[in-house]
RNA sequence: GGCCACGUGGCGGAGUGGUGACGCAGCGGCCUACAAAGCCGUAUACGCCGGUUCGAUUCCGGCCGUGGCCUCCA
């Protein structure tokens, strides 16, 4: 099977071929840098890292050029900024370490370039200048405007009809735009809040300029795969497209579009407007990254998926069947190729769940072999999940770290020492105690032929 | 109101024009002093109503339900 994605602006699976393929290039939608981010966020990150590996699989580790940005300058910052008397740029960076944080512990590869909108303001100013002259955008009260008649493709990514949208438009039309779907490209700053010269007066860039002018910076002109979640659909992605293709003669600014569906909790969809979010770095302190990794990949990326407790639960018990195989053979950081069935399950427009079901045929299979075979099957499920991000971890440390609030490995390797005692007595009794004590703070104990063993739940 | 998704067993979740992955939980067995882990086996599902077809869960239409976008949002 040919590698394939369902193009949100084709509506269908396409056959995926890059323009260049010793240049692969995508450019994901990153985090607005004000607060924690929340699992949907990871979700995303997560989602297209799976699609980066699949791609530099593809075409080549060096052959694959992904950027992911950080909006650093936003309305929302500069409200952060004011309640807390912290520096625009303190609160920016420390969100941005952060988010890099959590993903490298969720086992995301760092995309190579990750621009902040802040350090392409000469480019953006320059890109309203061009669309001005161009006829696309206009001066209203200190604002620059995109004039969505310019491009007469607008709408065509969500489609959206252009009177129905703006027939259902619940936003306030501003007094100063021709058209009530005009959307910002510069808004004027007052003297407390961060701006920058322009033709048009102190100001900054509207949302949507930033990836627009990145993405021709540290790509170029027109990439291979653009993607966000499905809510940058309308209007983030819409706009990006708008002003790209009217600055660069109608280039188009991504030859595929993917957007991942949402989280919900419970019925609703998480969000911080609604408030019912789980943050990331909260889920990271009671779950191991991979846990959460797993979860988030157990459903396929444009699915809705509902995130419970159960959910984690049920990763974690997947994952301590993975490792409990692994702890059979040597540990290494090396991988070698994924076998066939995992890489077809992605190629077709990452087929998680699939791939998910491949990881446990390879483990039984493993299961039931003996000696040399039984180690090579271990090894090629290792491979399998490498290639999907998992298996990070010594087993040893999977089974044992991380004690948390639990008991230390020095507490129990003493109890287990005693019970040893108790069990070449026969005192069943005692040893029984011992064992439900010790589960009874999450320390499970099993008795094997060499011995007792122990792992946290 | 407009646009767009989705509705699969107890739960999570793929897929397919011809009895239907995978996982978790359950049940039975082996193993175990007993467990745990592991192994073997096993029951249960395609929202409703029409249509096309030899045959539909899969295609088409309608209905119902859920969710998303239309405003910052992954």
């Amino acid at each position: 099977m040919t590698l394939q994605f369902y193009d949100t602006m084709a509506r269908e699976k396409r056959a995926f071929e890059p323009a260049d393929p010793t240049r692969v290039t995508m450019y994901v939608c990153g985090p607005t840098v004000y607060n924690y981010t929340h699992i949907g966020n990871a979700r995303s990150a997560i989602v297209f890292d799976l699609l980066y590996r699949v791609l530099r699989h593809h075409f080549g580790e060096a052959h694959v050029v992904y950027a992911r940005n950080f909006t650093d300058i936003d309305d929302k910052i500069i409200k952060a900024s004011k309640e807390t008397g912290a520096a625009i740029a303190d609160i920016t960076n420390k969100f941005a370490d952060i988010y890099r944080a959590e993903l490298q512990d969720l086992n995301a590869l760092s995309p190579g370039f990750e621009p902040r909108a802040t350090d392409h303001i000469p480019e953006m100013i320059e890109l309203v200048e061009t669309l001005i002259k161009q006829g696309a955008a206009y001066e209203g009260e200190g604002h620059v405007l995109f004039s969505i008649e310019a491009f007469d493709d607008y709408g065509r990514l969500s489609g959206v009809d252009r009177d129905e949208m703006i027939a259902g438009a619940r936003v306030e039309v501003a007094p100063y735009k021709k058209n009530p779907a005009d959307f910002v490209l510069w808004k004027p700053s007052k003297d407390d809040e961060p701006g920058w010269d322009a033709p048009w007066g102190r100001g900054r860039p509207g949302w949507h300029l930033e990836c627009s002018v990145m993405i021709e910076k540290q790509l170029g002109r027109t990439i291979d795969i653009h993607c966000g979640g499905q809510d940058l659909r309308f209007p983030h992605h819409e706009n990006e497209i708008a002003q790209s293709a009217c600055a660069h003669q109608g280039a188009p600014l991504a030859r595929y579009w993917l957007h991942n569906g949402f989280l919900r909790m419970g019925s609703d969809k998480m969000s911080k407007s609604i408030g019912n979010v789980v943050l990331t770095h909260e889920l990271l302190q009671d779950w191991p990254g991979e846990v959460i990794r797993w979860a988030l990949l157990s459903a396929h990326y444009r699915q809705p998926l509902e995130w419970t407790d159960e959910l984690l639960r049920q990763s974690k018990r997947q994952l301590d069947r993975f490792y409990r195989l692994l702890e059979e053979i040597e540990f290494s950081d090396e991988a070698g190729a994924p076998p066939a069935s995992i890489v077809l399950a992605l190629d077709d427009d990452l087929n998680t769940p699939e791939a998910f079901a491949g990881l446990h045929e390879i483990r039984d299979i493993a299961s039931q072999l003996d000696g040399e075979a039984r180690k090579n099957a271990i090894a090629r499920l290792r491979s399998a999940g490498r290639y999907l991000g998992f298996f990070a971890h010594r087993p040893g440390d999977w089974f044992k770290g991380a004690a948390g609030e639990g008991p230390t490995e020095m507490e129990i390797e003493a109890l287990l020492q005693e019970r040893a005692n108790a069990r070449k007595t026969r005192d069943f009794a005692r040893s029984d105690q011992i064992r439900d004590d010790l589960a009874a703070k999450g320390i499970i104990i099993e008795d094997g032929a060499d011995g007792a063993r122990w792992r946290r739940e």
